[in-house]
DNA sequence: ATGGCAGAATTGTCGGACAGTCAGATTATC
DNA sequence: GATAATCTGACTGTCCGACAATTCTGCCAT
């Protein structure tokens, strides 16, 4: 069954120096907002070349978890941010030759649950933050890209609208995968933005007035009708 | 309302040769399996040191777009795999001191769909693993970290089955999150080790059934049981 | 084909270097 | 005294050159 013996895999000292870092970022050793050593410094500390540290470092940063603000020198120790993470996610599906079918499952899993909770739990910014979304949609009457962006960002309000850290980092990967779909879908089925907007009045209705089971069975409508547009539109 | 200007951000040298063979990869004209040019020889194409490179590198390796097999030398384009990436979402999770009822609901919102779509189309190897998982729940009496890594395979194997690569990778990363209250609840609550057991036996009997309502009813209750028994042994 | 081997190629790491820039201290100006 | 200009030091981004260890490759013998 298991192999008697496992492959010994050398660490580089890059990849260690990036997990030892990682670690007391992780054990809040270092916390966030802090400022990092300068690379100098940690070159020092490691005993190797600030090359070797640079490496380590590029990592981190790719993982978001360390970061600078605009015009900013020294690194600090930052959260990582949702987009940030969701899209090495989105580009990992893409490369996976994601059908629209299994984007569609897993959206009829998440957002409505996402809405249900939504429902519950939104703020008032937060139901602000939806309705701005959807008027952006209505307003978008010729941009095609402005009103999959508008979609895109009512999903991603409802889901922050949510308060829950989880569902929001697992819906955010698809908002990507849906742009090219979503795009054709407005593109050439004449009634999907009437479809659209309507859907979108009801579950912020549903929301505004904390109607849980309403915001989650309309958002299912809203999903399902997706799939029969793209039904509608794929053969053609 | 906008500024007149926008920030001005100067990509580094490091980071759009990241981007650049990042997009050859997305577009396929690298394609999954290729060896990447050699750093010298990369060097020499972008016109920088080779310095520069291995840092443009580090990001794509992180990301799991590039890697290289056991003792293999160079570098290989690869396809990012769930495991990989999920464990940065995983840890952005944690940092994010996110609770056990946000992890509960989108467990509430994946697992199930998940085991519903596993009984419809699991393959008779993914079944297979679904009953190792389980067995092996069922033989690690003493070991806690055994049974836990158990169940959490069990999820996994699930979220294989169904068959959804979007599902799965929206899946993986709750194991990780999971771990934690799994173990205290395995090792405080008594009859944890059987409720689970039985919950497993029931789903793997519906999805071997290809029931797929009822796989995923039995989902739905096997992760109730867990919010109950976090609530029986959080108190205390 | 298979196995073994020398040489070429490649990676990991190192040391040092330099320009550009950001932050803080210092000085000049109103 | 408050503000603006200037200086200074530290730090990052990038480059060059170098070397040991390991992998790859083509060639030879079996």
């Amino acid at each position: 069954m298991s192999d008697l013996f496992a492959p010994l895999d050398d660490h580089p000292a890059y990849r260690q120096i990036a997990n030892q870092i990682e670690q007391r970022i992780v054990e809040r050793t270092l916390r966030t907002g802090d400022a990092l050593p300068s690379e100098t410094d940690l070159a020092r500390q490691f005993g190797v070349n600030r090359s070797t540290i640079r490496e380590a470092i590029r990592e981190l940063e790719v993982h978001g978890l360390l970061g600078r603000g605009r015009g900013e020198k020294r690194l600090r120790v930052t959260r990582p941010e949702p987009r940030r993470v969701s899209s090495g996610v989105s580009r990992a599906l893409a490369l996976h030759d994601v059908t629209f079918l299994e984007l569609w499952e897993a959206m009829m899993a998440i957002e409505p649950a996402a809405a249900q909770y939504a429902a519950a739990r939104r703020t008032p910014a937060q139901l602000l933050g939806l309705t701005r979304a959807s008027t952006r949609f209505k307003s978008d009457i010729t941009d095609t890209a402005g009103a999959v962006a508008a979609v895109v960002d009512f999903f991603t309000a409802v889901a922050a609208a949510s308060g829950n850290q989880v569902l929001a980092l697992s819906q955010a990967p698809l908002n990507l995968l849906l742009v090219p779909t979503l795009t054709q879908l407005i593109d050439r089925v004449p009634q999907a933005r009437a479809r659209i907007q309507a859907a979108q009045s009801k579950i912020i209705g549903a929301i505004k007035q904390k109607k849980s089971e309403q915001a989650r069975t309309w958002m299912e409508k809203h999903i399902r009708d997706f799939k029969r547009g793209y039904e509608l539109e794929v053969p053609a």
